[in-house]
DNA sequence: TACCAGGAGAGCG
DNA sequence: CGCTCTCATGGT
């Protein structure tokens, strides 16, 4: 990577009461933040006055993206642009954030593993620039133990009631409201069931607190997953009240980066069905199959693709 | 009102 | 194996 440009300062903050401590710019390629952010792999990143602000870790954090001028000529298919981040904090070494964002990864090079045929081609069209984020395991697990037949939305605001309940408030910058931490597993396995359904969770709340427990207890080592081979990462996740293939397969793809976890939901087998038979019915287990063999070694990259090819811009109603 | 949401799990034939 | 039902909540 070039040396990027950075800035830390306990400078001038004189006139700007809402001026961040640190920030720094990321050169980037085909990198839709907005997309990224808001495709239901995450469930916390809040645009406000243009940026996009968040908590990763214990860092209150926004971001922005921002074509670079220097190219502005280029074509669209390789578009250069920047990704200005700022802190509420000092911040000495920017590689959670250079992780979490997966700043340097080639998407072209994962784009031209897809299959050539026309609804990969839809989607990557219609997508440009989507990317996949790596999350925190603990984090992503519980969001999707909570999501389980909710829409997007309601998932941001069970989410954000857990952490507001339960996290640890963070450093923001002067007059923004008070923001939280993702609460740690044993913050939830602490917690009663009671507690967690005032957050709306309903259902879903002795899945989420007996998860916490086993992994606050020991039983479930979420570190120690991502050096298993794909399947056994998956049968451990899947031992978790709450866990099936489909949120197994979103936490191997979103927080452990196993590229071939497939998740397939309501809109990929909707996608799946409608694009690839359109005049048979498919069942889950032949549409697993199908992905494993036909989408390549980033099959859960092409199935973020579908997704939110599916969910935002196609129109697959029977 | 009826139906659905980035599902899972139990019960059934 | 495949099908059906239930779970809690809020939005069309």
């Amino acid at each position: 990577m070039t040396e990027p440009f950075t800035k830390s300062s306990f400078s001038s903050a004189g006139t700007c009461a809402e001026a961040a401590t640190a920030s720094r710019t990321f050169p980037v390629h085909d990198y839709d933040l907005a997309a990224t952010l808001n495709s239901g792999q995450t469930f916390r990143w809040q645009l406000r006055e243009g940026w996009w602000e968040g908590v990763i870790g214990l860092r209150w954090v926004r971001l922005r993206a921002e074509t670079d001028l220097r190219t502005s000529g280029k074509a669209a298919e390789n578009e250069r642009s920047v990704i200005i981040a700022e802190t509420a904090e000092p911040v000495n070494d920017w590689r959670w954030l250079a992780d979490y964002l997966q700043v340097e990864l080639n998407l072209a090079d994962i784009l031209r593993t897809f299959p050539d045929d026309q609804p990969m081609r839809l989607a990557v069209a219609a997508c440009r620039g989507l990317r996949l984020v790596r999350q925190d395991p603990w984090e992503c697990l519980a969001s999707f133990i909570l999501s389980s037949t909710k829409r997007i939305v309601q998932i941001q605001q069970i989410v954000a009631r857990l952490c507001e309940q339960f996290g640890e408030q963070v450093i923001v910058p002067q007059n923004h409201q008070p923001v939280y931490t993702f609460p740690l597993s044993g913050r939830i396995a602490a917690a009663g069931e009671s507690e967690l359904r005032a957050c709306k969770m309903g259902f879903r709340a002795p899945n989420l607190r007996t998860a916490a427990q086993r992994i606050a207890g020991g039983t479930v080592d979420m570190g120690r997953l991502s050096a298993l081979p794909v399947g056994e990462a998956r049968e451990a996740l899947m031992r978790l009240p709450g866990v099936g293939r489909k949120i197994a397969d979103c936490v191997l793809l979103f927080a452990y980066g196993f590229q071939d976890a497939f998740p397939v939901d309501v809109w990929v087998m909707k996608a799946l069905r409608r694009l690839y038979f359109p005049r048979r019915q498919v069942t889950l287990k032949r549409l697993h199959k199908f992905a494993a063999t036909h989408f390549g070694p980033y099959a859960g990259y092409a199935q973020q693709y579908l997704f939110h090819y599916a969910r935002v811009h196609a129109k697959l109603n029977d």
